[in-house]
DNA sequence: TTTATACATAGGAATGTATCTATATATTAA
DNA sequence: TTAATATATAGATACATTCCTATGTATAAA
């Protein structure tokens, strides 16, 4: 899948939405259970979570009336990698 | 030294100031011959070299009249590595 | 010293973004 | 079916960002 890295950078540039992505770490959580993490009201979140998921950086799944955030880790790989290559020479390359 | 990783996202989230980046991707350029590259004005020009360079992603020399502005590929490296081991888990991180 | 050139800064208009409240939609429970 | 709960969407407001024009400052040339 080709990343829009101007989308991802967007999406990390906002401290709440890296704050999001490391509660989503190593566990899902539904969007509740991440509200209960800051002072913002639910439609914020959500809002943050739609910017997030535009960027392809989380995943989501619905199970009942709750729906499960995940984050996509090879999307941040993908696009932070992809990037410095842009700024690398030539013989650099591959080194990683 | 320790970089703003938010600092850092914000500036790069730019389509002008990555274009900018890619310019200095391996020479030195002054101020009017970025201009060359853009329709925008010169102060515009200026303000996003100033945000880079608030970022530490540009370093900049003074010679006679011009200004002329480098990448710190340093800091591009360390921040993208730096924002995606946020997100590793414990053992995988020292495998880069 | 005056003039020209290179760049930066100030201030304003248009647009984008983050947050709020109110409300719509989907799902489960009564 | 009706009520309750979880989440998303709509619309408004405040603030941030991008771009412009006008102007300031530093350096070099005349």
């Amino acid at each position: 899948m080709a990343y829009d890295l101007n989308k991802f950078f967007k999406a990390i540039s906002d401290p709440s939405r890296v704050k999001i992505m490391e509660l989503l770490k190593d566990k899902e959580l539904n969007v509740s259970e991440i509200c209960q993490h800051f002072d913002m009201q639910q439609p914020s979140v959500s809002h943050h979570l739609s910017v997030l998921k535009n960027a392809d950086i989380v995943a989501h799944t619905k199970r009942g009336k709750e729906v499960y955030y995940r984050l996509d880790s090879i999307c941040i790989t993908s696009c932070c990698n992809g990037f410095q290559e842009q700024f690398m020479d030539i013989e650099k390359l591959g080194k990683a």
